[in-house]
DNA sequence: TGCCAGGCCGGGT
DNA sequence: ACCCGGCATGGC
């Protein structure tokens, strides 16, 4: 069976066994853009309360952000761990969220993929995984996310070498399915529902999980 | 309790 | 070009 196949089968029963996992649904692709960065390396409870803080202080909006002093944004953002170095870097997708779309999700959305990705990447504190998150969760753009489980699950059922790039890992998804954003949207949800439930660290392998059957 | 969470940067080899 | 420490809260 080659990779393609191999791939939707996966994902047909990933969607069979867990349901749509319905990432970033409803709260706009602003929020969502604020909630990649905060997500970064942590839990995606302590997120939730730190935009919870930025909406009771009414500060959930690229202007108030903007024009806030980065230490009492670091206070709002608490909760969601490693808030010095995230109100900085929040502060910057902001900026140049600001100064180069003037503040407006539909103009940013507007550019290209590709380009669009490149720009991102430029901004400090904005990596392929939050860029990527960004572009496809708040843009609904086909741009695969690569996390930490993504790349555990594969390389433990023997499908990616272990030396494995981000992009080496992104284009064996991207190169293997249909460029469908909806798709990929549940896909690397259900990869994280997976990695939480099966395939965890420090655990040498994860028999358990329903990949082994298409391998 | 120690380990982990939807990473990324910067400094040292 | 890699490798690694730092960043920090909350849940189990």
């Amino acid at each position: 069976m080659n990779n393609s196949r191999i791939l939707k089968k996966y994902y047909d029963k990933l969607l069979k066994n867990f349901g749509p996992q319905r990432w970033w649904p409803g709260d706009g692709p602003f929020e969502v853009m604020v909630g990649a960065v905060l997500t970064q390396n942590t839990n995606w409870g302590n997120v939730e309360r730190a935009i919870d803080n930025l909406k009771q202080a009414g500060k959930l909006s690229a202007t108030a952000i903007h024009n806030m002093r980065t230490d009492q944004l670091a206070q709002l953002i608490r909760p969601s761990g490693y808030f010095n170095i995230k109100a900085k870097r929040l502060k910057g997708l902001i900026k140049w969220f600001v100064n180069r779309f003037d503040g407006d999700i539909e103009k940013m959305f507007s550019r290209d993929l590709q380009g669009l990705r490149e720009e991102l990447l430029s901004v400090k504190g904005i990596g392929p995984e939050t860029a990527d998150s960004i572009l496809l969760y708040a843009g609904n753009l086909p741009s695969f996310v690569v996390d930490a489980y993504t790349y555990r699950i594969l390389v433990r059922h023997n499908l990616m070498f272990e030396e494995s790039t981000y992009d080496d890992i992104k284009s064996f998804f991207e190169d293997n399915l249909p460029e469908d954003a909806a798709m990929y949207n549940e896909y690397h949800a259900l990869l994280v529902q997976v990695g939480k439930t099966y395939c965890k660290p420090r655990e040498p392998s994860c028999k358990a999980c329903p990949l082994h059957e298409f391998l």
